[in-house]
DNA sequence: ATTAGCACTATCAGCTGATGAGTGCTAATA
DNA sequence: TATTAGCACTCATCAGCTGATAGTGCTAAT
C-alpha cells in the first residue's frame, strides 16, 4: 500500500526533465561505479543542458532524497530511494537477449541432472556466474512435499535404510536403528502398506496422521500395523531443515563491483548461518513473481548495503523454494532482474516436467 | 630417501647453539607473525647472548638458506627450508591436550551422523574451526567401495530409482530412465539377484564383470539375466567423481594469519575446481600417516605460500580418503600436526565402527 | 669468541602543498 | 523567468618530505 502511495507521489512531483537527469545519474553510476558529476553528465545526457543547470537539478534531487554525496567535492550517487524509483518506474519488463536465454536453458538441461539437488546446485552456480554476485537458493521444504514413494531396506539386524522419494523428485536417505531384527520381506509389506496409505499426501500430513494413530487404542493393532506406525514415525522424523545452496561468495571479496561495500565480512558471517539465509529467502512467501529489496529495505543489517533480487520457483501446484542474488545496490537492474526472473521460470519448468512424469 | 639425506646433512652441519637460535626465530615468528630481530630474540632466548652475537649467527643461518629478510632493516623470517628443519627435527610426536581430544571426539559423535557424508562434512567444518585455516576432505571413492546392498525402486513407467549402499555406509541415489515398464516385483528379483551375485565386491570389480557378461553370448541369457545385466550396467555407471568438502574459506580472507599471503585469490580459484583439489589431496596416496608440504614443496603454484598438512583416513581394510588443512607456512605446527593426525584417526575409527556393523 | 659502538637503511606515521574534480552562489543573459 | 557562465570554495588524493624507529653489517675493543 505504502508503495502505491509513494509511486503516485513521485510521479506528480518530479517533472520529466528531472526524471531524465535522475535516470542518467543512476545509469551512469551503475555503469561506471563512480560518483557522477555535473560536467560529465551534461555530456552523456545529450539534452543540451549545461553543467550549471544540471547542478541545479541535482541540488533539487538531493533535497528530495534521491541523491547523496560521499564528500563535498565528489560527484553524487543515487540513494536507495533513487534505485527504488528506477526499479519501479524505469525498468519495465525488459527482455533477455536470446543468447542469455539459451545459455540458461542449456545449463539447466545438462546431462545427469535427474536429481533435484543437482539441478538446484548447478542453477545456483549458473546464476552466480552470470551475475558475478552471490547466489542463494533454498531447496523445497521436505515438510510440504508430496510423498511419492517410501521404501525400507534392511542393512543389518540393527540398521534399516529409509528411502523417501517426493513428488518433485527429491530423494532422502536416512539410516534408522532398530532393536528388533526385521526381515526384508516384512519391511516390504510395511512399505507397501505405508505407500498405499499415504500416497500423494504431504509429509507434514503424514506425520500428523501417524502421531494420531499412535494415541489411538493400541490393542486394535496387529503386529504389522504397529510396526508400520513405529517405523513410519521414525522415517518421517526428518529434520525439517531445508538445504540452502550458496555460490559465488568469492565475488564478494574479489569483484570490483563490491568494492564500496564496507562489510563483506558481515555478509560472509551471515552466510555461515543457514537458518538466517532461510529467513532471508523465504521471509515473504506471499509475494508473487520477482521481489527486489534495495539497501535499507532489507531486513538484515548486514545486507543493508546490498540489493537482493529473488524469485520463487514452483511446480504445477505449489511454491517450492526461492532463488535469488545479492549484489551491490548499483547493480545492473536492467539485466539482473530479467535474468533472475527467467532462471526461476526455467527452474520451475524443469522441476514441473520431472514431477509430472509420475504415473 | 632424499629426506633422510637432508636430515643427516643438517644434523652434522648445524651446531647446537645455532639450532636453538633458529628454533627461537621460527617459534617467534610463528607466535608473533612478525619478522624477529636480534634484540628481541636475545631477550626471549635467555641464553645470555648479546644481540650482536645473535646477529652473527643469524647471518650464518641466512647464508645457509634458513632465514631471509623482507627488506634490509627488518627482522628475519624463516624460509621453507627452516620450517622443514623445524618439522623434521623439533616437532616430535607432540601430544594433544585432553581438552582438544575430547572436543574432536564429541564433534564426530554428534547425533544424526549415521550417514558418512554428514560425518565428513561436520569433521571438515570442525577442523576448519579448530585451526582457523581452510580444511579439505575427499570422500571415499565410490569406485573402490565394497557393495553392501543395491535396490531398485520403481518410480514410474519410465523411471527407476537405484539405491546403492556401500560397506562404509555411503548411500548413493540415481534415477535411471527405462523404456520398458518393469514391475516392482520384477525389480525385486533383479536386485536380489545382483545382491547375491556381487555381494562384498568392489564397485569397480562389479562394473568390470558386468561389461564382460555383456560381451558373452547373449543367447544364453534368459530374460531376467539380460535385464539384470542391463539395469546393473546403468546402475553402476556412477560418475566416479568423489566429493570434496571445503570449509573455512573465509579464513583465507579474514584471518590475520593469512595476511602475508599475496594471492588469496589464486587459492580461492584453485578451490573452485574440484578436480584440482582431488589431485591436491590424493596425489601421494602411497604415504602413511601425516604428510606435510611446506611452501615450495607443494605441487600447485597457488599453494606455494602455504603449508598443507594432511592425513588419510581408512576403514579396517582400505584407505578411503584424505583430510587436510591449508594454512600459512608459519602455522603452529606443534598443534596443527597432532590435531590433523588425531582427527584423521577418530574419523577412521568412527567409519570403521559404522561399516563393521554389517551382518 | 664475544660484544659494544656506530653508520647505514627501510619503513611508517604525519605533515605539506599542489592538483583536480566538483559544488554553490551570483550575476549576466536570452 | 529559466538558463548559463564565471568564480570562489571545499575536500579527497597524491607525491614528497620529515623524524622516529627498528633493524642490520661492520669494525674495533675486550
Amino acid at each position: 500500500m505504502s508503495k502505491t502511495v509513494q509511486r503516485l507521489e513521485t510521479k506528480e512531483s518530479i517533472d520529466e526533465r528531472t526524471q531524465r537527469v535522475l535516470r542518467g545519474i543512476i545509469e551512469g553510476y551503475i555503469t561506471s561505479n563512480e560518483p557522477v558529476g555535473s560536467r560529465s553528465l551534461s555530456k552523456t545526457l545529450e539534452m543540451g543542458l549545461s553543467p550549471a543547470t544540471i547542478r541545479n537539478i541535482m541540488s533539487d534531487l538531493s533535497d528530495m532524497g534521491f541523491l547523496m554525496q560521499l564528500h563535498t567535492s565528489a560527484g553524487r550517487i543515487p540513494t536507495d530511494k533513487a534505485y527504488r524509483f528506477y526499479v519501479d518506474q524505469v525498468v519495465v519488463a525488459n527482455q533477455l537477449t536470446r543468447k542469455l536465454q539459451k545459455r540458461i536453458q542449456e545449463a539447466t538441461q545438462e546431462g545427469g541432472m535427474n536429481q533435484v539437488e543437482d539441478l538446484l546446485i548447478s542453477t545456483t552456480r549458473l546464476l552466480a556466474g552470470l551475475t558475478q554476485f552471490v547466489c542463494l537458493t533454498s531447496s523445497p521444504r521436505v515438510e510440504t512435499s508430496i510423498l511419492r514413494r517410501i521404501e525400507f531396506i534392511r542393512l543389518s539386524s540393527q540398521q534399516i535404510l529409509v528411502v523417501l522419494v517426493t513428488r518433485n523428485g527429491q530423494v532422502r536417505n536416512k539410516i534408522i536403528a532398530t532393536t528388533e531384527d526385521l526381515s526384508q520381506d516384512f519391511l516390504n509389506t510395511v512399505s507397501s502398506f505405508l505407500n498405499e496409505q499415504f500416497h500423494n499426501r504431504s509429509l507434514h500430513e503424514i506425520r500428523q496422521q501417524i502421531l494420531e494413530s499412535m494415541v489411538e487404542d493400541k490393542e486394535r493393532y496387529d503386529r504389522l500395523l504397529a510396526q508400520a506406525v513405529r517405523l513410519g514415525k521414525k522415517a518421517f522424523e526428518l529434520e525439517d531443515a531445508p538445504e540452502v545452496y550458496i555460490e559465488g561468495q568469492h565475488n564478494l571479496i574479489f569483484s570490483e563491483r563490491f568494492r564500496n561495500l564496507n562489510s563483506a565480512r558481515g555478509l560472509m558471517d551471515t552466510f555461515e548461518h543457514k537458518s538466517m539465509i532461510m529467513n532471508l529467502l523465504d521471509s515473504t512467501v506471499e509475494a508473487e513473481g520477482i521481489q527486489i529489496f534495495i539497501g535499507i529495505e532489507n531486513e538484515f543489517e548486514s545486507l543493508q548495503d546490498c540489493t537482493m533480487v529473488k524469485a520463487q520457483y514452483s511446480d504445477q501446484n505449489n511454491v517450492l523454494g526461492t532463488i535469488g542474488v545479492i549484489g551491490p545496490t548499483n547493480m545492473d537492474y536492467q539485466t539482473v532482474i530479467p535474468v533472475v526472473d527467467f532462471t526461476a521460470r526455467i527452474l520451475s519448468q524443469t522441476i514441473t516436467q520431472q514431477s509430472s512424469s509420475c504415473d
